[in-house]
DNA sequence: GCTGCGCTTTGACACAGATCAACGGAGGGT
DNA sequence: ACCCTCCGTTGATCTGTGTCAAAGCGCAGC
């Protein structure tokens, strides 16, 4: 179903080096980190960990993706967070965890005992800095989620999660946004539903809708080609966005 | 129109000591940011900063209240943030900011340079450590939201706010929670519908029908009455919280 | 005490998206 | 090749919330 997992030598040659907490880490800091790191991996559809349970480890995304969700009692479900490589899980400084985890294809996960995480925090400045960033970054991207779930239709919540994905693909020549026509979503029509706030039905609906109109094309369900990003950017709503992509 | 505001000597006897970036300061590091901090106030109603502004400040609320708010074109907004005492404007390592934010009460601000305070965050672990404390904090708090207005109701989305703000009402003698059978609401029906992703209208239905309902009652339209606070919770949608409120 | 303005409430109606239900199509197991 | 299951699509209808409109209420200024 899935490439053979990339097997990682050591952090040097990891691929999300450069971007998630060990950015910011020269080389001895880096060897720290790789003292006390361990693997672990996950198949699609699998549970890592669920709201509630004992929050020993922290981790980030290597390769895979996964979600971040949070439930009512009813089945009401929302997905708050969605995981790509690079992305941290587990907070420090807190014990149990907020949110169910769950894999949503096959995901390998840099782990770190929180404990001895939460020392090297206090001696390694460069990580609790390039954590602080992101802790930052994520938190403007969830206040833009706020705003497409508070106030955007049907249509500007898919074009919107649209423009998210083709932002975030890294393509094979390893541009990022150089050939943007064909993007792979990462999850299912139901997880989008729980991540825009909509039932599957209206988010069938639109896809539908927007590909009769032009402005995305469709090729099996997980591949959507978009034509010209402009178009979809102008139905995501928020064009005149100052124009910073990254 | 206001109590006048109180005047601040120092960092020893200010009122969000002990909460803000500046918590775990020690005495030595307290004295380094009384140095370059400087307070500046605004009235009720005044516009603080606007989305592009260049971020040359950044602040904590030392009292009031103030609102980080996210628009489109056509007029709709969100409100992402509802800025209460303690909490902290603006981010380092960004120069531009990336929201309007607005005084709805008469507010004072604890403000600083944002380079001098970058070059602090280094050199104070102390206060670096509490920001990302908050930043983490406030990431979880956007993520319930967005629970909040991707899935609940117009009743819930209505008894989960006046759950925060009786949560976080300080009484009169000092108490948190004693009696919070009385709340204040800090911000109009206009700024809460903006919180809440709902209209107005909405909004004002929805406490038509709790008050018809007996689970809160009005006084005047900023005073909300909580007979019970069990009651409201369950209105809320999210009993079985796991209970734990701070 | 009146007048006018802004905020809130209430009412009538419209509509986007939810709900309920049926169908289609791809992939895997036998 | 067949069936079965899972996922996505499409259709018909319902409903919660938005929209448009008007009326109530409190408060500042005269």
């Amino acid at each position: 179903m899935n490439k053979p997992m990339p097997v990682i030598e050591s952090c040097s040659t990891c691929p999300i080096r450069h971007r998630a907490v060990c950015a910011k880490c020269e080389d001895d800091e880096l060897e720290q980190l790789n003292d006390i790191k361990f693997y672990k991996t996950y198949s699609a559809g699998q549970t890592i960990a669920m709201r509630g349970d004992a929050l020993d480890v922290v981790a980030s995304v290597v390769s895979g993706t996964a979600t971040l969700e949070r439930a009512i009692e009813d089945g009401r479900t929302q997905l708050v967070g969605l995981l790509l490589p690079s992305d941290f899980i587990g907070r420090p400084g807190r014990d149990t965890l907020q949110y169910d985890v769950t894999a949503v294809t096959d995901v390998t996960l840099c782990c770190f005992y929180r404990k001895p995480f939460e020392s090297l925090l206090k001696t390694i400045p460069h990580v609790q800095e390039r954590m602080l960033e992101m802790a930052l970054d994520e938190l403007d991207a969830a206040r833009d989620w706020m705003l497409l779930l508070g106030r955007k239709t049907a249509r500007e919540k898919i074009a919107s999660f649209l423009m998210l994905i083709a932002k975030r693909t890294v393509h094979p020549d390893g541009s990022v946004l150089g050939d943007t026509s064909r993007i792979e979503l990462p999850i299912s029509r139901e997880a989008m539903a729980n991540y825009l706030g909509l039932t599957i039905e209206t988010v069938s609906r639109q896809f539908t809708g927007l590909r009769k109109d032009g402005v995305i094309g469709l090729d099996g369900n997980r591949t959507v080609l978009i034509p010209d990003l402009e178009t979809l950017l102008l139905e995501s709503g928020d064009d005149s966005d100052g124009g910073v992509l990254f």
